[in-house]
DNA sequence: CTGAAAGCGCTTACAG
DNA sequence: CTGAAAGCGCTTACAG
């Protein structure tokens, strides 16, 4: 039984039991620090709970998120985790993994473009309410001038941040002026090739909230590339708390999402739903915290 | 046949073929970009080949390591592709894997206590030659007072690149001394928090051969903080060329190791030996090259 | 309570 | 050349 060189095979208990004991999970930026600890923290559950990580990356791909599904539902998955490419279509991803499969879909809505009886679970971040709370923050340092910097305005966690933003303003009666939301790739090497679009503004901005982490550290290094020093005469703050976030120069002040933590309770909310079909759909949206680092510094005494 | 809803069962074809379309990867520390990327490539090369992904995350941990490799095996992958966790047995990794399943390790050598018959292949980074090459950059731009910092001294990969590091010093007659060899994690955070170190030396170093790209960022952030200016007044180089160095400020001269073009390499490795398990033990050493951002300046005129 | 048989969904070797 | 049967390694329902 137990003699040199046995090893239990579970595609064939899988076969006979009609239960897999494999959970997908297909990543939109796998290159990208926030996804990374996700990936990290699914992983680290599903493998505490004896389930087996089938990966997936799509590369912000649409095509190749539809392939990569369809070569993972092969496998018969316990449940999917998708954290989807931009402008995913609800409608396209359940023709692909069916009814039948528990899905949860993390951090951005799919696009439903026809109302459909097709379920799934959400985890995503309370993006509107973070954002708020950063600009906040940034208000009662003193600052009038905010930008928001970075982000594509036709993905929706970019659109809900600027709903925040504006939350924030318009409670201090500030008006917000479109012209004061630049857009860029998520990128810090965007982020930082844009910083001189904030100078072209009449008057001057004091200070930024910026759509992600990687979009704040990449204006921080624009800015010093243009003689300015961010957490000194410009202040700034992030939204993810990727890791880099605590040891740059200088440390960011950012909205606390906790990745990994996202992962292990992405892995938690699809097993309750693999152990329980019948639960009603759920959608759950975590509040982030901000995280007071040297970024955000006071606005300088008004000289007018 | 095509009616709806149908999907092909992968694991009764498996069962029946004996051949498997799983390939596991696992990896020791997902959250670290150089392994994300890593990731990414043989993700990217394994679907294009019609495989499918089982990831396992060791988090450096060995006994977590071990069992991740249980896991894995028990549905039976067509190879194994294996980032070691610190200070891995080959026999303990042997017993888990047994000599059926192919296994190409990435990156580090594996411990080798006692001459065993166990067969992988190997694929890693030109670590000596590298630092050399580093190490000689530095030489070529004026600077005679070079410190090889950070990393661990019993991992094999920071061995090989000190010795690289002392090769070049070697050839230039400069004596090697052990305390200019500066111990730290191979974090961004610790490398931050030992810069001053540096600075106990005496004559002062003018210049820094890093273990890696996220030592030698952490060190800039360490020595802005002690208010030098690296890539003026003092000089620096990484090793691996994570997206991060081409953005950081200054942008950072480091050794190219290009993480997802070694992830698809390993990819194609594997599955060579999957398609003809009796080829010869292979060992790939990719040399790394040299690529000249600003963080490497020139030294100053001797003041001597 | 124990043990032999049936069957999960495929593929392959064999009979017609 | 086509089609029915056997079998991969498990688990489960059933017979003894």
């Amino acid at each position: 039984m137990q003699r040199q060189g046995y090893v239990y095979n579970r595609a064939a208990a899988t076969l006979r039991q009609h239960v897999s004991t494999a959970v997908a999970l297909v990543i939109n930026d796998l290159s990208n620090p926030f996804f990374a600890e996700f990936a990290t923290g699914v992983d680290e559950t599903l493998g505490a709970k004896g389930y087996v990580t089938l990966l997936g990356s799509s590369n912000e791909s649409f095509a190749r998120q539809r392939q990569v599904l369809g070569s993972l539902m092969e496998h018969h998955p316990a449940g999917i985790i998708l954290s989807p490419a931009e402008a995913s279509d609800a409608t396209d991803i359940e023709l692909m993994i069916g009814q039948q499969t528990p899905l949860l879909v993390f951090n951005r809505a799919l696009i439903e473009t026809q109302p459909t009886g097709f379920g799934y679970d959400f985890l995503g971040l309370d993006n509107r309410a973070g954002m708020c709370v950063a600009t906040k923050h940034l208000l009662s340092l003193g600052h009038r001038r905010i930008v928001f910097y970075g982000g594509h305005a036709d993905s929706s966690s970019c659109r809900e941040r600027r709903l925040g933003y504006q939350d924030a303003l318009r409670d201090a009666n500030i008006t917000v002026d479109e012209s004061w939301m630049i857009e860029t790739a998520p990128t810090r090497l965007e982020a930082n090739a844009h910083a001189d679009e904030l100078f072209a503004l009449n008057p001057a901005p004091t200070a930024a909230v910026c759509y992600n982490d990687a979009v704040a550290l990449g204006l921080m290094l624009g800015l010093a590339r243009l003689g300015r020093h961010p957490g000194a005469d410009f202040a700034i703050t992030g939204f993810d708390n990727i890791p880099e976030a605590a040891v740059d120069n200088p440390p960011l002040t950012t909205m606390n999402a906790d990745p990994r933590a996202r992962g292990r309770q992405a892995a938690e909310l699809l097993l309750q739903r693999v152990a329980n079909p019948s639960l009603p759909r759920r959608s759950v949206i975590v509040p982030v915290q901000l995280t007071q680092r040297e970024s955000a510094s006071p606005a300088p005494p008004t000289s007018a």
